[in-house]
DNA sequence: AGAATATATTGACAGGCATCAATTAATGAT
DNA sequence: ATCATTAATTGATGCCTGTCAATATATTCT
């Protein structure tokens, strides 16, 4: 058996990695979502900036999702991702 | 061929595992050290306070001393370990 | 219903990483 | 010189992770 990994190590593990920095990155510019949201940008945008395969960037937004740095809403066949704001300051203890 | 992992990569790997944080966090306390020093620890120190082989122990603090978050020095058969504060500041951006 | 689009899931693969036992190297003490 | 101590290196093992191709699912459009 496995002993889970505590929420700090996934944070910290979603954010060493260059690609998902890169991410978060792209997800502070504004106006760039095909959904017309202000802020954030759903997977396709994502992909279109990274040169990576659609599984890959899918598998990078399930990390940082789940380590709580974004937050995900889906609206139609669209995923729309932020950046969790508050999430990421207190990372930065 | 693979292109070397940048700086802030390595020091973000540095301190996504649980065992270099603990690390990190002993290397923290004051008169603790087996050499009489006021701040640091060397190997010896940090091997008791974790429950991991010497080897493991010596192999986590080259990854801390390659990513510039903690510094050596040799003295004699010890060999002093200390935070680099100013790197650790500066990686918190 | 059928086609098109956006994303997730599965399976596979290679490389990286944490860990240990055994060994080696370096230094100090007797 | 020999022994003891501190630490690094080597080799092996198993797990974790980033990546992709292929496939599946979900949703919208016609």
């Amino acid at each position: 058996m496995k002993t889970t990994k505590d929420s700090l190590t996934a944070q910290m593990g979603a954010v060493a990695d260059p690609a998902r920095r890169r991410i978060l990155a792209f997800l502070k510019e504004k106006g760039c979502c095909s959904l017309g949201r202000k802020t954030g940008l759903c997977a396709c945008d994502v992909e279109q900036r990274m040169q990576l395969s659609q599984p890959t960037i899918s598998h990078h937004m399930q990390v940082l999702t789940r380590a709580g740095l974004v937050q995900a809403e889906k609206h139609g066949r669209w995923r729309w991702y932020r950046r969790n704001e508050e999430a990421l300051r207190r990372l930065l203890n």
